[in-house]
DNA sequence: ATGGTAATGATAATTCGTTATCATTGTAAG
DNA sequence: CTTACAATGATAACGAATTATCATTACCAT
């Protein structure tokens, strides 16, 4: 398996890659159809299977949101979800020093970081069509 | 709606009080079923959907796992859930002080921060076990 | 105690994301 | 150029979580 190079797989891997942030199936299948047309989403499905088992893409599960996958490899980092268009984005940085007591016995092996808010389309957007439900920060986030 | 105080509601509420832990509908079904054998997984959806609306539940989505739900009102914290027993814990704390820097434009609203990992029950029966896959810390976590 | 009706319980139906099926297509070895 | 068969595309099927349906139950105002 794996062993035909096709347009379709040619033209997923360069939708993960232009991409450069986190893409669902769904997503990814859009941006692919720029490359090739008449890619079907089942052939999405199989590929981003192949490519997670081959170690070219990582899953990245978005609390209450389907998997979505992002290229391996990259720097450790964490992820934003906009609210208002429902993409993840990349965030460099890290949560640094703290560590979080846990109770006795417990073991931890590893950790999500999480931001939601408003990206910077959909904030502006935002803003110019209502005055409300924006209390957000200016491109920091206070943590706690 | 929800004007009659039935013993189905009473059970459901004490199961959540009682846990201190986030609970799914299943979970909650069962610990609820031992104060009243004869409840039914709809009534729990049911209730819960209300008692989330009165802002007396509040949902806590885990990454790829289906949403559990949480006695409203608590102090900040954040959650750890166990790779054994998929039961999902409070963690007293926060991953205090740095400031993720976003992209211009960018406004967050919230954070979330998981640790992921067993718990001490699955840590004991694992350690009694089997000798590999626990390369956890001791009740501490370092972030990053 | 009685009765109107909110709430329940069993289960059918739905939704969403994903996987399986299978006839057809197209890559690439010979 | 052939040709075998890996890969694809359309869509059916699936599984898990949740919601809808509806006859029955039981809360509580009277």
């Amino acid at each position: 398996m794996e062993l035909r190079n096709t347009r379709q797989k040619q033209a997923i891997r360069e939708a993960f890659s232009e991409a450069a942030r986190p893409l669902s199936p769904e997503e990814a299948l859009a941006y692919a159809q720029a490359h090739y047309k008449r890619l079907g989403i089942a052939t999405m499905y199989r590929n981003i299977k192949a490519l997670v088992e081959d170690g070219w893409l990582l899953p990245v599960e978005v609390p209450g949101r389907s998997t979505r996958y992002e290229v391996a490899g990259k720097r450790h980092h964490h992820h934003f979800h906009c609210k208002g268009c429902d993409k993840v984005f990349e965030v460099e940085g890290c949560v640094a020093s703290s560590k979080p007591r846990l109770p006795r016995g417990f073991r931890s092996t590893s950790h999500e970081f999480y931001l939601f808010g408003l990206c910077s389309g959909c904030s502006a957007r935002n803003k110019q069509h209502s005055k409300i439900s924006d209390h957000g920060g200016r491109g920091e986030t206070s943590v706690c």
